[in-house]
DNA sequence: TCGGTTCGCCGAATCGGTTCGACCGAACAT
DNA sequence: ATGTTCGGTCGAACCGATTCGGCGAACCGA
């Protein structure tokens, strides 16, 4: 029983000891009374139990993993801090914390994908955590690689190339983009532009980015369409500027199919300049979170990303794999509707 | 030495006693060697750091948490995760998430504000973390009040009605909302309109709401203009309809200022219903992030929130109080110059 | 040659929990 | 009366690091 002199408070070390001596029982029985892994008496439990409380114990988290071999903890390894978040991302983020938080798990965020990155390396090589879910997963994927032999349970929000080796969930970009080419097809468009994401993603091999475009290529090809494929920065003023450019060099063009959502608004505003109504002269549609395609102006006729069922099955995949590391691996893939809210339209020739 | 056989793999617990068996040195030697915070000789350096590499050791952190007392992590608290975070908001997380990294430091997640608040708890009361970052501060806050008494250093950004117990960085919303209305004022404009946040977010004492009224109010009298104040829902279609009420309800308005940027795109579509043009029929300004104010179309005057430099600051403040809590507080204050984009201008009455 | 430093390293204690084996008395069966 | 079971408790080992005191050898000047 220490004196803090700074602030003339009692400034003990509380911890399961004390407890101990003021209930006048031995460490081991306040863990048995806490964990109820053995029987304690309930006069014991009381008396134990108003000690707690009169002194604001709290079992040291450090302690009790080092014992017990786990964390309690998730690691989130999302893209550079540097990059904003998409709507969609930031919608997995939300997800994942909120599912994580109802299984009393913490989460503990790696910003990653830069070059030194000590930030992963330690979440994933520490034993800070006791798993990871990875997002903006590459289709080859470093931080996959070093996860797999590191032995670290994980989850993928995205897969690779290879996607056998690991659990994941994913969106089926493919089958989207397709589905958005036949129900503009079906509404009479001929000549089509797929909008992806932005350049570097994409070269840098972005699972979503190849899927959609080899989704495009398929749907396009089996209508006999005409495609046109582009990539375009995250935001929109890029939008703005590429549309502007791709309407100008292709005037065959009256719809575009879409994975980049910050880019949309921006189009919109390429479609007004160019003197293009939505969905008289022009038809769009992609793949968006709700809450966005909804929010924009007009609303977009967009397949809607689950992104909070989707977050909360990563975290149930993972918790699963760190119960059991030799189950077989499992794949969730999201094939969502389209939500039709008018911004696609039969076809009319432009000019 | 055992063989899982699962993978066939040997399956080693790789810690410092295994590390010092292989190097034929004390596990002392190895912990010195690797701090360096006694002498260790080159020659058993490099043995050791051999034997590290070779089997990809890490020091585990709960074993050094526990020993230490401190756990190189601390915690951020948003928002409850079922809100969408605004842009804003987003860019404090990823400012925090980014300075932590270069400080070394793991940020652990708990999205709060909920009633039952587990996480929070658990963050602030087990000792996961070193310090504590929370975002929304209200005037009156529980999470302070917790945080206080459990002696954890803590840093706001934002801060509480009695804001010298603490440490924060904030923005000066009544100050940047009284600049809005001078310059609103200057240029002639005598009916301005103050759009504030969510109505249930400024009647639970969300400070930046209060203190923007208080400035706008304050602003309003020193000039003698005549203002309106509302609130209203934080997205674009509730700003539309907010806005298309007040025009019909006030058409003496020539000019609005606001903080709440998610509803910007929304109020510029009800002046567009309106048939008002901006600058030209009427004026809009406010406070915002600047990569948001630069993406709605037009560009938004406003004060760009230095989200980034305060998050920064934030993190600085809470290292300096977990290396030394007694401490005097410290206060940073941000006021951010007006950018001129455009969307202000000379007073026209409606009509 | 001897006493004192310095260098490099070791052994053991420690942080705060969990868990296993053991013990004791009471209740119960034989 | 003896053996068995069982609820309730204790003591000690253990998890994997850090850190302090100490010890032997080399090296120094006197």
């Amino acid at each position: 029983m220490v004196t803090d002199r700074r602030f003339g408070r009692r400034r003990v070390r509380v911890n399961i000891g004390e407890i101990a001596r003021r209930a006048g029982v031995s460490r081991s029985t306040v863990s048995y009374a806490l964990t109820g892994k053995r029987p304690v008496s309930e006069e014991t439990k009381r008396r134990i139990q108003t000690v707690i409380d009169e002194l604001g114990y709290r079992p040291n988290a450090a302690a009790r993993a080092l014992k017990e071999g786990r964390t309690r903890t998730i690691g989130l390894v999302i893209p550079p801090a540097s990059q904003r978040l998409t709507d969609m991302q930031l919608g997995f983020v939300a997800s994942v914390v909120d599912a994580a938080a109802h299984a009393d798990l913490d989460v503990l965020l790696s910003p990653s994908g830069g070059e030194h990155d000590r930030s992963f390396e330690r979440v994933v090589t520490g034993r800070r955590v006791d798993g990871v879910i990875v997002m903006e997963i590459r289709l080859e994927d470093d931080r996959v690689t070093r996860l797999l032999q590191s032995g670290l349970p994980f989850v993928g929000i995205g897969r690779t190339r290879h996607p056998e080796d690991m659990s994941w969930v994913d969106l089926d970009y493919e089958t989207l983009i397709a589905k958005c080419v036949h129900h503009l097809a079906d509404l009479g468009h001929r000549h089509l532009a797929l909008v992806n994401r932005n350049a570097e993603l994409v070269a840098a091999g972005y699972g979503p980015g190849h899927r959609a475009q080899a989704g495009f290529q398929r749907a396009v090809a089996e209508r006999g369409l005409h495609g046109v494929q582009v990539c375009c920065a995250d935001d929109a003023q890029a939008g703005q500027s590429c549309l502007g450019r791709l309407l100008a060099e292709h005037p065959e063009l009256t719809a575009i199919a879409t994975i980049n959502e910050a880019a949309v608004s921006g189009m919109y505003r390429a479609l007004v300049e160019a003197g293009l109504n939505v969905p008289g002269d022009f038809s769009v549609a992609g793949v968006a979170a709700q809450h966005w395609a909804e929010n924009l102006h007009p609303p977009l006729t967009a397949a809607d990303v689950p992104a909070d069922e989707m977050g909360a099955r990563a975290v149930e995949l993972l918790i699963q794999r760190i119960a059991d590391p030799t189950t077989p691996h499992r794949h969730i893939l999201a094939t969502p509707p389209i939500s039709l809210r008018g911004t696609t339209g039969p076809a009319r020739p432009r000019g």
